[in-house]
DNA sequence: GCTTTGACGTATG
DNA sequence: TCATACGCCAAAG
């Protein structure tokens, strides 16, 4: 394979954080095998780490598999994702979301996320 | 080139 | 619910 496959990765991570439907929010794993990428969620974490402030992306949809946000509850980000969050309907409980309502890798939902079909 | 670190995940107790 | 252990891999030192 390219070595250039990396950069591949990226863009494919960057679709299925994209593809999150609004008020609804997905895991690092549920991204990272959207992406082709199963048991990579920390290279999801590192990229949006790194993404520009420049980039639109919902960033904010995207938690750990157990509904908590992964920034630490102390900093801006935090607070600004919970924000964003509520303003999409998604209720945050101490920095928490339940995933088994609004979880697009939950039980519901292969075909809210998937699309029309899958 | 080896070691450490990290916006993670699953398994166990 | 919380803590510990291990797997994973790119980036930084």
């Amino acid at each position: 394979m390219n070595p250039l496959n990396c950069q591949d990765s990226h863009a494919h991570i960057y679709a299925a954080i994209a593809a999150i439907p609004r008020g609804r929010v997905a895991s690092y794993g549920a991204i990272a095998i959207r992406a082709g990428l199963p048991g990579r969620a920390r290279l999801v974490g590192k990229l949006l780490r790194e993404t520009p402030a420049g980039m639109r992306l919902p960033w904010h949809r995207v938690l750990r598999a157990s509904g908590q946000v992964a920034l630490p509850p102390d900093s801006a980000g935090f607070r600004e994702q919970c924000r964003l969050l509520r303003a999409e309907g998604v209720e945050v409980r101490h920095g928490r979301v339940a995933l088994s309502r609004f979880g697009v890798d939950g039980h519901l939902d292969r075909v809210l996320w998937g699309g029309p079909d899958s």
